[in-house]
DNA sequence: TTCCAGGTTCCAA
DNA sequence: TTGGAACATGGA
């Protein structure tokens, strides 16, 4: 599949922390996208790709967006300038908004490698088993199978206290079929109100779903890292007590939350939530 | 051993 | 509404 003029790189897309379950290995990148095995490698401007068509590669790697157009819009300052031209061709993957859910439940409070393990353990206790040219892949658990396990063989896997927030959750998506459907037809706002009602989903996990997997592109998770890029880059655009507060507490409260997302969603615009990953990326990648 | 992790929940003030 | 502790666990 040729790229035909569309900046994508899919290492930085499929390694910056938005998406857990891909493995690199042999030079191919392998994963599972609605339930198939697939590998996907990339030379220069051509996809290679085993067992998925180029209509689904472009819509799960949201090769539509138009990244040009895209950083035109919020390209608003040096800094994240910098971090557009350095990781150019990243691009938001449109996630499956169930496995989204789940995932980002279990981020919460974890490292990249520990969020990794417990959903690799979790798919492979309760996904399904399928095989591509001899690499051995577990689907993602469909709602029906995880509101149905023992909360012990959740601990199993590592999700310690998420747990019981993994659990509650699945039964509700269980109970309500269309949830996603109508999650991606409200807007962002109403959207984010709903998801917030799940356990174990806050502002930033409902912000991350959102943005991953419900095309609300405006969307502006905060978490620990974009909380330093607005300390060491951003703290200009607010007052100099909020931006003492925030330094010296680990943790935020709703409220500090809301400004500093509402920030970025003012600051960046309609595509903040790119601006967001290209600054999320860059910062991990300096420090 | 200690620290920290793509935070959320619970409870007291 | 707000502030702060508790929360399970594993990787560095």
């Amino acid at each position: 599949m040729q790229l035909n003029n569309k900046p994508f790189d899919l290492d930085l897309t499929l390694y910056c922390g938005q998406i857990f379950k891909w493995e690199k290995k042999d030079g191919w990148w392998w994963g599972v996208i609605e339930d198939k095995p697939v590998k996907i490698r990339q030379v220069n401007t051509q996809l290679e790709i085993k067992n998925a068509s180029s209509n689904l590669i472009t819509s799960y790697f949201g090769l539509n967006d138009n990244l040009y157009e895209i950083k035109r819009k919020i390209c608003k300052d040096e800094h994240i300038k910098k971090a557009l031209n350095r990781f150019w061709g990243l691009r938001i993957i449109h996630q499956d908004p169930w496995e989204c859910l789940i995932s980002y439940i279990c981020a919460t409070y974890k490292s990249i490698s520990a969020i990794r393990n417990m959903l690799f353990k979790l798919s492979k206790k309760f996904g399904e088993k399928i095989i591509l040219d001899d690499h051995i892949f577990f689907t993602f658990p469909k709602p029906e199978k995880l509101q149905s396990v023992k909360e012990s063989d959740m601990l199993a896997c590592g999700l310690g206290y998420r747990s019981k927030y993994v659990l509650a959750s699945s039964k509700k998506v269980f109970h309500n079929e269309s949830i996603f459907e109508d999650l991606a037809n409200l807007p962002y706002s109403q959207a984010k109100k709903k998801l917030i009602a799940f356990p174990g989903v806050g502002p930033k996990v409902a912000d991350c779903i959102l943005l991953f997997s419900l095309g609300k592109n405006e969307a502006f998770p905060i978490d620990v890292w974009i909380k330093r890029v607005i300390l060491h880059y951003y703290s200009d655009h607010f007052s100099k007590q909020f931006i003492s507060k925030i330094s010296t507490t680990r943790s935020i409260t709703n409220s500090e939350y809301n400004h500093l997302s509402e920030f970025g969603r003012t600051y960046f615009g309609e595509y903040a939530g790119y601006a967001q990953e290209y600054l999320y990326h860059f910062e991990r990648m300096i420090s």
